[in-house]
DNA sequence: CGGTCGGTTGAAGCGCATCAATCCAAGTGG
DNA sequence: CCACTTGGATTGATGCGCTTCAACCGACCG
């Protein structure tokens, strides 16, 4: 499962110019990581930084008596491990079997820092990562088990699809724990709330690992994914409303 | 309250060369904005970038059913709406009178490009800014209610007094709302777990709108922030588990 | 086979949300 | 100066959604 060749193509919304931050890494030897096993520690010195060839990782926390917090999945294509921390901020560990090239994280900032090709590429992962994490406070701080369920298939669908409408049948690579400990849920709630989309027709199962999306339009109004145009009615002219001299 | 002068030493952890980010801003005059009013919606076109010079900003997003939530509160000295979206990803309110210092977006990221001393000090307020977000998502997913006003109480304390250990008075500018967005909680949940915090000794109350610290370190234990050893046993050789050819 | 691991399903309980009343401080206008 | 208002905060009573605990299931494996 997860299986699929390493597609280089279509990445963040940086301009398409010639040197990638993937040709970085391309020269880099590729590692291989079996499912379950850790990349690094939270607070290990960070020594390197990483590039996803293949495979799916989780990064999370710990904190007291053995809570989890899943902060991301890491799929294809995204870089991880990178901070100005001289310590990792949390653990990486592959989901699936994995493939990774590695780079000696001052080399990779020197590179970064001599190309002014490859700035603003990072700059716009970084950006991305940010709005992922926002998106994601949004989830656990207001949204009901379903809805996190529901937005945690859409997250995956448009990850894998890169971006594309979501592909009609989605992999979900991890296990209940990690979905639950992604979404701040128990494993019960997880599941409990799966067979209930599957019992409502908006997805069906195929095998454990998959499932296909039957109404895609219901499953993006679960996950409330509001189409609201309140959104943006005061949006026109509130900059002016500063004070902006000149 | 919260009336203090700027103190623009005291910043990231960069290294401390002489051309700082705030001294890029310094030039631009000063706009004022009355405590409840927006500096700029999410969705509007993303034209500037700002520098809080004084008071305290929120920053949230509103999903279905006009639930907000807060993503992070703004301090002088911090940036606000740096991002390479074009749109804004959140609004921007000050919650008290506020001083900003506006900056244009394109301007601000050739000046940023052209830096080879600025770059890294932007590149490291957003590392901290993701590290506060994986925080403020563990705290979501996984902590009890005490937990999050603990945990918030430390967090506002640090960031006033910038990092040395927390003040014994801390000052609260927002509301209970504001607190209850923040945390994923309601304001009676925040009000009855503050009553709690006092009654039981830990903070005492100093006025609406601050309170006194007065068992620092029973606050930090309820804000889960555990001095766990178990958290760094295996760290050691981590990373040479990995296949590391040469 | 028994054993384990991940997943599902059920029953009971708890923590926080919800609804509602009250309080308090700071205006505001007569 | 005092009634009246208004917005934020507190406190109480009730209910619900999710957690917890526990049993069970199916797949895989030695």
């Amino acid at each position: 499962m997860s299986q699929r060749d390493v597609d280089v193509s279509d990445f963040a919304d940086a301009p398409r110019t010639v040197p990638s931050l993937q040709t970085l890494f391309s020269r880099q030897a590729v590692e291989k990581f079996e499912g379950g096993t850790a990349v690094f520690w939270e607070g290990d010195p960070a020594s390197h930084v990483f590039e996803v060839v293949e495979g799916v990782l989780r990064v999370f926390k710990i904190i007291s008596e053995g809570r989890r917090v899943i902060t991301g999945f890491i799929y294809p294509g995204d870089l991880l491990g990178v901070s100005l921390k001289d310590h990792y901020l949390y653990t990486a560990e592959a989901v699936t079997t994995t493939k990774l090239r590695r780079f000696g994280r001052t080399r990779f900032q020197d590179e970064i820092n001599h190309s002014p090709e490859l700035r603003p590429q990072l700059f716009a992962r970084l950006c991305d990562e940010m709005a992922a994490a926002q998106d994601q406070m949004v989830l656990l701080a207001r949204k009901s088990a379903e809805e996190r369920v529901a937005s945690f298939l859409l997250i995956i669908a448009r990850r894998l699809s890169g971006n594309r409408q979501a592909a009609p049948v989605i992999e979900i690579p991890m296990t209940r724990l990690d979905m639950a400990d992604y979404l701040g849920l128990t494993i019960e709630t997880v599941s409990r709330t799966m067979t209930k989309l599957i019992a409502s027709g908006v997805i069906a199962p195929c095998g454990r690992h998959a499932v296909t999306v039957c109404k895609l339009g219901k499953l993006a109004l679960l996950a409330g994914e509001a189409d609201d145009e309140d959104k943006h009615v005061a949006s026109a002219d509130s900059v002016r409303r500063a004070v902006w001299p000149n």
